[in-house]
RNA sequence: GGUCUGGUAGUUCAGUUGGUUAGAAUACGUGCCUGUCACGCACGGGGUCGCGGGUUCGAGUCCCGUCCAGACCGCCA
């Protein structure tokens, strides 16, 4: 038997019991006269003491960090008791100690608060998951993902697993391939998502599906995107959008008061994408806090100054209590606009001073009622500054939200335990494409436009609304779905609509085309982002440290050097030749 | 595909205007220490300054290229 305890589990009660522990060396401390050991395991710390008259006491002072030992030995009262530690009151006097394997020197500190570097860490992430900070993370994103299950179970849904060897569809982002062996010059691709598998799984009468599935994206990734990524998918039949928002607030509320004890404000509050563009420049607002983008192109015009004037908008927002704003600290935010991620021109700014009147970089054209119009629009208070841009509306409200963030973040108004979800809803079903000259589904091609859009969809396509939805909290997009197409009719114009030829609709999604004439129920869903859940659920933005064995920036696996290149006999077992470059 | 930041001891970092033998902390090793728990004290070992080229009497420092890492833009139906 390699152990009676765990290192976590030894109390005062527990004096005078024989113990069998295993666990890693977390530290020693050698005082002489006696030796200290941490004993470290998943569940805690236990103390060994080893005396000078312990015939083992050369033998532990040899141990190293990070060795694994097994030990045997009585339970006592500790003469200095550390309350820091559950397991503080007592320690393990060492009868018996055997090396169970020793440790080289770790290439950084096994600590809660590590010396190593994230590359390192992610380089030996099997020592970084012995940490607290990573175990506990792993056991948080357990714990999601067990009430996440428990939650739809009870309410009726069925997990079902669906392939991850599919077909390719050039649709959207860029798949994984998989070359076919028996199959010469064929190829299967990763799942982006189980969206056919789902709908398929509705027109074969399952009704409530859902699955905790990995899907992949050969894209270009960030802090919170991964190649391989997990999502929670969910799909319905017979249900119209309310009944899906209804549904996962339910879920998404119960998830909250299990994990972080918090009860959400029902219902969630609910925007729409014309207005969460207009409102903060962005399709994923957090609206924990305020700074709403207001209008001022009315208030702007006929000014002699050129900036504003003829530019299709001039739109901009109160940053609370920032008047004070010196020279050097509006230089660098104008600095900041300018940078090529956010690529404004220029700033102008108006500082609304405690006495009421403004101080403006616009002096020169805009008189103080001017000034004053603009912040009542702006809805701003003495001691605010106001920071406007101007130009094309799209890239000015873009640019806007940019900006509306950074404020955020400098002003430290994005407090990670607050929590404010929304949903957004009333998606475009289309966006025009200038690049390929064509229209593109902004959600998935599947996505059933709403009924009184229908008659735009050959004249006026852009103004079609679709019934699709966000989840979106604290800015992040956690979560979207839509109700779906369910007749092959619809499908087809919509499929016309994004430029599909009848041959590639055929060739591509024949086999959906085919199942929607053999009584395809109304059906809906949503997909889930598990691993950003998981991370704002614990309060954070970044989302590796929730994954085991996440890739880096550049989609490698830093540990297992992943990917490689093949050997050439693979290679030609697979029909595949590798261009030289 | 692009922009920015970084790469110096096992690790995290400092290194001034280009100038002596490249430092600190921590980790590691040795010795001492009877209640530590960030133990303490003393001593010690430890460097291809990412790599390649250039400028210079002289390069960790300046220039060019390249590799690696991170953040972001494009991309992510």
């Amino acid at each position: 038997m390699y152990r009676t305890h765990h290192c976590g589990a030894l109390r005062l009660e527990d004096i005078g019991q024989k113990v069998i522990l295993a666990g890693w060396v977390q530290k020693i401390r050698d005082l002489g006269a006696m030796i200290f050991i941490d004993l470290r395991d998943r569940y805690g710390i236990t103390q060994l003491i080893f005396y000078q008259d312990n015939p083992l006491i050369g033998q532990a002072r040899q141990l190293s960090r990070e060795s694994v030992i097994q030990v045997q030995g009585a339970i006592i009262e500790r003469s200095a008791k550390n309350l820091h530690n559950p397991t503080g009151a007592i320690e393990v006097l060492v009868s018996k100690l055997y090396l169970l394997n020793a440790s080289s020197l770790p290439p950084f500190t096994i600590e809660d608060q590590t010396d190593g570097s994230e590359e390192l860490r992610m380089r030996y992430r099997y020592l970084d998951v012995r940490r607290n900070p990573i175990k506990n993370k792993l056991i948080h994103r357990h714990c999601v993902a067990l009430a996440a299950r428990q939650y739809l179970s009870e309410q009726g849904f069925i997990e079902v697993e669906t392939p991850v060897l599919i077909k390719s569809t050039p649709e959207g982002a860029r798949d994984f391939v998989v070359p076919s062996r028996v199959h010469p010059g064929q190829f299967y691709a990763l799942p982006q998502s189980p969206q056919s598998f789902k709908q398929l799984l509705m027109i074969g009468g399952m009704d409530k599906y859902f699955q905790l599935v990995k899907c992949f994206r050969d894209e270009d990734l960030r802090a919170d995107r991964q190649p391989e990524f997990t999502q929670i998918d969910c799909e319905m039949a017979f249900v119209e959008q309310e009944d899906i928002l209804n549904t996962f607030e339910g879920f998404i509320s119960d998830l909250f008061k299990k994990i972080r004890g918090v009860n959400l404000k029902k219902p969630l509050p609910r925007l729409s994408y014309a207005e969460a563009i207009q409102r903060y420049g962005s399709d994923k607002p957090d609206i924990r806090f305020g700074m709403i983008l207001g209008e001022l192109t009315d208030l702007t015009q006929n000014k002699v100054f050129s900036v504003f004037d003829r530019k299709e908008s001039v739109i901009g927002i109160a940053a609370p209590g920032c008047a004070g704003y010196t020279r050097k600290e509006l230089d660098t935010l104008i600095e900041w606009v300018k940078c090529p991620q956010i690529g404004a021109q220029g700033l102008v700014w108006s500082k609304y001073l405690p006495d009421g009147t403004f101080k403006s970089s616009v002096d020169k054209f805009f008189s103080q009622e001017d000034l004053k119009a603009w912040a009542q629009r702006l809805d701003a208070q003495p001691g605010d500054l106001l920071m406007i841009l101007s130009g094309e509306t799209a890239i000015t409200q873009k640019q806007l939200g940019e900006l509306r963030l950074e404020m955020a973040r400098r002003l430290n108004l994005r407090d990670p335990n607050q929590f404010a979800p929304l949903w957004i809803i009333d998606f475009p079903l289309l966006e025009w494409n200038e690049e390929r000259r064509r229209y593109h589904a902004l959600h998935h091609p599947f996505t059933a436009p709403r009924e009184e859009d229908i008659p735009l969809l050959e004249s006026n396509a852009e103004k079609v609304r679709a019934k699709a939805y966000d989840l979106v909290i604290n800015g992040n997009e956690i979560g979207g779905g839509s109700i779906r197409i369910h007749e092959r009719y619809l499908q087809e114009r919509v499929f016309k609509c994004l430029g599909f030829s009848k041959e590639e609709v055929l060739s591509q999604f024949g086999f959906l085309m085919e199942a929607f004439e053999y009584g395809a129920p109304p059906h809906g869903g949503i997909a889930i982002g598990f691993d950003r859940l998981v991370a704002i659920l614990a309060g954070q933005e970044h989302i590796r440290d929730f994954i085991a064995f996440p890739k880096n920036n550049a989609g490698r696996d830093v540990m297992m050097n992943t990917p490689s290149a093949l050997h050439t006999d693979q290679l030609e077992e697979l029909h595949l030749k590798v261009k030289n470059h």
